[in-house]
DNA sequence: CGCCGAGTTGAACTGAATCAAGAAACGTGG
DNA sequence: CCACGTTTCTTGATTCAGTTCAACTCGGCG
């Protein structure tokens, strides 16, 4: 869990006997490629901590599919909205390659806050850096032209154009693989 | 500030030491309809609990200016992200009617942080609110039709269909007002 | 009364969706 | 290691939702 225990750090000095109880709180899992890790219409138990591999966030209506975000290792990912307000998800998470993981239940996660010092700061700076990475993400929505969106993931996150299927991050601009393979004509 | 303590309560039991801590911290202030409470390219300096009026979160490129957000009374509103980045906003914020609201710089709210009980868990839970809301409003966009938007918001957020000009609701999801009078004429 | 911004309506245009088919890449088993 | 089937990507033709530009109505206000 040393990767974890940076990403705390990163935020604020952890103390040994917060870090020891924290360190029960978790525990270690695995799925492999397409496995689902949430199921649509649950609510969301676990937060996650991506150790190897890459999850997807994605909607599914009817017959089509539609991938809105990508979670990478070293960072937290899962349900977030669901897992807060006890409410049924509206989307999935799936694993897009196999994954391994450590995951906090909602209890533990509950537990962590109140009886840890750092608990509250560190899920107030989780909580942040998602509510900014959304809210980036709605500008560029509304703002840019999927074209433009395209050329910003090159800047922004070119790990999801790198490492990921072009009609997901076709979806994930709000296009269909179909525009995006043109899209791409256009520009090389 | 009655209604920041009923706020805080909402959240956490608020101790009387925390709360004579707290009060000191924010300042009284008024804008008239039209003021602009944070410009484009500024690094959010303030948090505010709007306490009567409605601001207005939007972007000005070239003549055009496009409305993405709204923050009403008894709510806190604020460029969040340039705030906790420290980044020039890339968004502006300004008065929909006039306004009188408590702020709190963003020094005085890492004092809070830093020197309350309940610092900390107040900030999750307002990241936690804020981000529930982006995220919500990131799948309507990808998933949603224009139509499907707007009918949405008289479920989600009919005080905005109420209180707003139909030209700023247009925007906020996503269309020019010519296409939300379209809508609107189909559905009536 | 006349002006001005908000809202409506019409017509032409456009970016992206959809439908459909072919080409390339991928993985799995023989 | 190759052959086959499956999935992904590309390309073309058509359609459609929403934009743009422009004209007109309405209501409030100096």
């Amino acid at each position: 869990m040393g990767h974890i225990k940076a990403y705390y750090e990163g935020i604020t000095p952890v103390d040994e006997s917060d870090w020891q109880y924290i360190v029960r709180l978790f525990e270690w899992v695995s799925f492999a490629k397409g496995d689902i890790l949430t199921a649509q219409g649950s609510i969301e138990q676990f937060l996650y901590f991506i150790e190897t591999g890459i999850v997807r966030y994605f909607i599914c209506q009817d017959t089509i599919e539609k991938t809105f975000d990508f979670g990478f290792e070293k960072t937290f990912a899962g349900a977030y909205d669901s897992m807060v307000l006890r409410t049924p998800c509206g989307y999935q998470l799936g694993a897009l390659t196999d994954v391994t993981a450590w995951r906090i239940s909602y209890d533990n996660l509950q537990q962590m806050y109140q009886h840890t010092k750092i608990g509250n700061a560190v899920g107030r700076k989780l909580s942040e850096t998602l509510y900014v990475a959304k809210s980036k993400r709605e500008l560029a929505l509304l703002n840019l032209t999927a074209k433009e969106r395209y050329l910003s993931l090159f800047s922004e996150r070119p790990e999801i154009i790198r490492r990921i299927p072009q009609k997901y991050v076709a979806s994930y601009i709000g296009i269909t693989p179909q525009a995006l393979s043109r899209i791409r004509r256009e520009i090389c």
